[in-house]
RNA sequence: GGCCCAGUAGUUCAGUUGGUUAGAACGCCAGCCUGUCACGCUGGAGGUCGACGGUUCGAGCCCGUUCUGGGUCGCCA
């Protein structure tokens, strides 16, 4: 039978010199410094120890022990005569004598160095996932998220929210994302569908009296990946309150989540709160994003009045949008990469010039650009040394792609960001429809569900023709923190009257509504509260966290961007 | 599905204009070394250059096709 240890393999100190122990781990290293001194290193889950064997006899025993393997040493606890300083466990050593090989590592070469996993080819790493874990620096993402999560839960516990479990095996909902299907055994040719979100079932616990619901929510939908974002299944931070507007929702999570980035947070916390509450339209026009990273010390400017009748073809007519760098050292071979990547994101070309130390137009389109130099210069105030890239286009595309400028200028050029602190912003007002890329008509503009600024009054309106359905902003709103869209939350409409009145805009009606929704349709017509509601992304977080740029590095077995799980499947 | 990037030793990478036997570091194996801690020193083993086809006297390198991985657009109420 396996005799437990008497300590880990990080808490011998001094005062331990003298007692019999006994530790138990992987065989990290060991260092054969003569013929009749070795150092070996143990690691466990709570770090490192050293072993010195002095005799040819142990020497020879740990030679024949592959590293990796898990061994049991027991032995007594000596004072270092070279103690190490950067180890906590560096003042002592263990003296063995008794050494058992718990689990032989049969492999002399293993896939990667367990210490330097990091540097191993991504495959490799999720087919050993079980090893690159055993990696400190990757196994202390995994410590974070586990920390963060349960920081989360008695933080909201203790604002009153109540943590209820929702159906996994539930109805498809036809809104969304494509959905993961599992058939029903009872049921031939029928499925259950893996919820997108819990959103239907908070929304009525509302309507059954529960005033403050949140969950740590699994949500599984059928997209693709990308690097902040794992396919198939993720978590939330899933809360809903009660006879709440959006206010409440905000001072919730002002009132949670900052002390858990102060605990726990590579970086520090630039934004006080409350958080900044910038207007979605706004946040297009200065920054050319709903997800603005505000770390970035530059905002879009318009130059549509200046440059659109300059004579260079793809401006006339169109908006332009500026985005100036002042003082700007690079290379043209730079500004040639960095524009050739901004019209691959963007789908939108991007053009460019440069105003010399010696005030000179050059570069890029500038030939186009000299004879409204003044003009150009004074209304963009633009100074010797500065780089000025211009996007055009349609409104919405000119500022979008700008936006793409903006963030890449901000990520490769010095001086233009601070990375290492958090900025949080909300973003606010965003429109309640727009016009369909496709269908060319009116159609919601996130989901339905969300209250209408204005409420029945302005819907009734736009009905009788007396408001444009395009200036109708909804109670909708989202979390950014870094240029990463945290979260995304809305006051709900709670009234079928309006929700009938919302769908009609869209060429749908109440037979829509019940249709697709009958629960929700149902249940707000027996009473339902005002309510509102938030789902922050758990991996996200704790991934800015833990200052990554890869979901991958805070899930504890990811699968890769083809939503395969290479370690599982052979 | 589109676009971009990468694929060379167990691992991370270098490889010049297409030219002799494809290199380095780490790891592995052997030997030396009495206080190492990324131990050090000496030596050794280890390669279908992702795959297939083409151009050429000659291809890791050029061309075509394809596979795999990552990033991104579409998509993600």
């Amino acid at each position: 039978m396996f005799q437990s240890r008497t300590h880990n393999c990080n808490e011998l100190r001094l005062e331990n010199v003298g007692e019999k122990v006994k530790i138990v781990g992987w065989m990290e290293n060991v260092r054969e410094v003569s013929g009749s001194l070795s150092f070996v290193v143990v690691r466990d889950f709570y770090g490192t120890s050293q072993i010195v064997a002095e005799t040819e006899e142990t020497i020879k025993q740990f030679r024949d022990i592959t590293k990796e393997s898990t061994i049991s040493v027991e032995g007594t606890v000596r004072e270092r005569a070279s103690k190490n300083p950067n180890m906590p466990t560096g003042d002592i050593e263990i003296v063995p004598e008794k050494i058992q090989v718990l689990g032989r590592c049969r492999y002399n070469e293993l896939p990667f160095q367990i210490n330097h996993s990091r540097d191993a080819d991504e495959s490799t790493r999720l087919k050993y996932r079980y090893l690159d874990l055993r990696n400190p620096e990757v196994k202390n993402n995994i410590v974070l998220r586990c920390n963060v999560v349960s920081a989360l839960r008695s933080s909201m516990t203790e604002q009153g929210f109540l943590e209820v479990t929702t159906p996994i095996l539930t109805a498809s909902s036809p809104e969304g994302a494509r959905d993961y299907l599992v058939p029903a055994r009872n049921h031939p040719g029928k499925f259950y569908a893996l919820p997108q979100a819990p959103q239907q079932f908070k929304q009525l616990l509302m309507t059954a009296g529960f005033d403050r619901y949140f969950q740590i929510a699994p949500c599984f939908r059928d997209e693709d990946a990308r690097a902040d974002r794992s396919p198939g299944e993720f978590y939330q931070l899933d809360m809903e309150m009660a006879f709440a507007n959006q206010d409440d929702v905000f001072s919730v999570l002002e009132e949670v989540l900052p002390p858990i980035f102060a605990k726990y947070g590579a970086y520090n916390i630039a934004s006080s709160a409350p958080f900044t509450r910038i207007a979605y339209k706004d946040s297009m026009e200065r920054f050319g994003s709903d997800k603005p990273d505000l770390r970035i010390a530059l905002e879009l400017q318009d130059a549509t009045e200046v440059l659109a009748n300059c004579g260079f073809e793809p401006f006339a007519g169109n908006c332009v949008k500026a985005v100036v760098v002042p003082s700007f050292t690079q290379t043209r071979k730079f500004i040639d990469k960095l524009c050739a990547e901004v019209e691959v994101q963007a789908g939108n070309k991007v053009y460019w010039f440069r105003l010399d130390e010696n005030g000179e137009l050059v570069g890029g389109i500038s030939k186009f650009v000299t004879e409204h130099k003044d003009a150009v210069v004074a209304a963009l105030g633009l100074k010797p040394g500065c780089f000025v890239g211009l996007s055009a286009g349609k409104t919405l595309a000119a500022q979008k792609t700008a936006g793409v400028l903006r963030k890449m200028l901000g990520a490769s050029v010095d001086g233009l960001m601070n990375k290492e602190r958090y900025e949080f912003c909300w973003i606010v007002d965003f429109p309640m429809y727009e016009i369909g890329e496709e269908s060319g008509e009116l159609e919601f503009c996130h989901n339905p569900f969300s209250m209408p600024n204005g409420g029945l009054e302005i819907l009734n309106k736009v009905e009788a023709g007396e408001a444009d359905p395009l200036e109708i902003t909804a109670y909708q709103y989202d979390l950014v923190c870094n240029g990463i869209e945290l979260s995304s939350g809305a006051v709900r409409n709670h009234d079928p009257e309006i929700m009938i009145k919302a769908f009609e805009l869209v060429r749908m009606g109440e037979a829509d509504v019940k249709a697709k929704f009958p629960a929700m349709y149902n249940a707000f017509s027996y009473g339902a509260p005002p309510h509102a509601g938030i789902a922050p992304g758990v991996d996200r977080m704790v991934m800015l966290l833990a200052g990554e740029d890869c979901i991958r590095e805070i899930i504890p077995f990811p699968m890769n961007k083809n939503a395969q799980d290479l370690m599982m499947d052979a």
